[in-house]
DNA sequence: AACGACGTCAACCGCCAGTAG
DNA sequence: ACTACTGGCGGTTGACGTCGT
């Protein structure tokens, strides 16, 4: 999914990140935060503006994001959502922990809108026979069976009655409530489930001692090598994991030593 | 094997709201 | 009140992968 590195007019780099932008990037936002998005890169040492930066962080680099396919659960409350709210993509991913507006966005427009118009569609027709036997068998209306299985996939509509009817039920359509219950009902293994490596404590900041002058005495600079030289992907997914629960709970240095990053890296004159 | 059609999703673009000066 | 700047959002693009012929 690589898009050919380009530069706009202003020298600023464009398309694919590469592996090493990320973990400028990555090193530099978990060490000193992002205090300034526009300013970032140029300490960060990074030829892409502020904007890229922000994205690539909010999308693919950040800790606790959950990668993968949607489940069910998520899928059908994303759909249930975006009938109520429309494509208010941010509002809804912030109900799917580790999901991004614009992978929810992505997943909306290649999967879930054609599954709901098919739905919708497959609704209609169904109403319609079903109209059509109601006249030509006159049986009373209370007796029909109006909650049968449509297709695999339900219907938001249905979704609503059927997979969370213990909350739903309850509900008015419009009362969105049950959705924060729904969430607390998920304990962190579900929200976790597809993160597949188990990471050694002694992993979790290796990158961040590249910078040697944070290397404690239990990492030798082999250990920080072995990061560098790992595959990244890997890295990553290991790097997130591990700053699930630390990472926004740690508090970011707000001085200005950057400079010993950009020494270490070597991006300031 | 070659080709085109279609699907996926990372990344870009433009707009807007909030805020500081 | 106005302007400039910034972050955030939603729409869109386009490179790459997959599938069918």
């Amino acid at each position: 999914m690589a898009r050919t590195p380009s530069c706009d007019k202003s020298g600023m780099r464009k398309g694919t990140w590469t592996a090493e932008e990320d973990r400028k990037l990555i090193a530099y936002v978990s060490r000193y935060g992002c205090w300034n998005w526009r300013q970032l890169p140029k300490f960060a040492g990074l030829s892409r503006c502020g904007k890229s930066c922000r994205l690539r962080w909010m999308n693919y680099l950040r800790p606790n994001l959950k990668r993968g396919n949607f489940t069910q659960q998520e899928e059908e409350l994303i759909i249930r959502m975006h009938k109520k709210l429309g494509n208010r993509w941010s509002t809804i991913a912030a109900q799917l922990p580790g999901r991004t507006d614009n992978e929810v966005k992505n997943h909306w427009h290649t999967s879930l809108k054609k599954r709901v118009q098919h739905n919708t569609i497959t609704n209609i027709e169904e109403t319609k026979s079903r109209d059509i036997a109601i006249s030509q068998v006159a049986i009373p209306a209370s007796s029909q069976d109006t909650n049968g299985p449509l297709s695999p996939i339900l219907s938001s509509s249905e979704f609503s009655s059927t997979s969370y009817s213990d909350q739903s039920s309850t509900h008015d359509l419009d009362d969105f409530g049950f959705l924060d219950g729904f969430i607390e009902s998920m304990d962190q293994s579900f929200w976790l489930d597809d993160l597949s490596t188990i990471v050694q404590d002694n992993t979790s900041c290796a990158f961040q001692n590249q910078d040697t002058s944070l290397v404690s005495p239990s990492h030798s600079s082999n250990e920080s090598n072995l990061v560098l030289d790992n595959d990244f992907s890997s890295f990553l997914d290991s790097y997130q994991e591990s700053t699930v629960d630390s990472f926004w709970t740690q508090s970011f240095e707000t001085d200005m030593s950057h400079v010993l990053y950009n020494q270490q890296w070597g991006c300031l004159e």
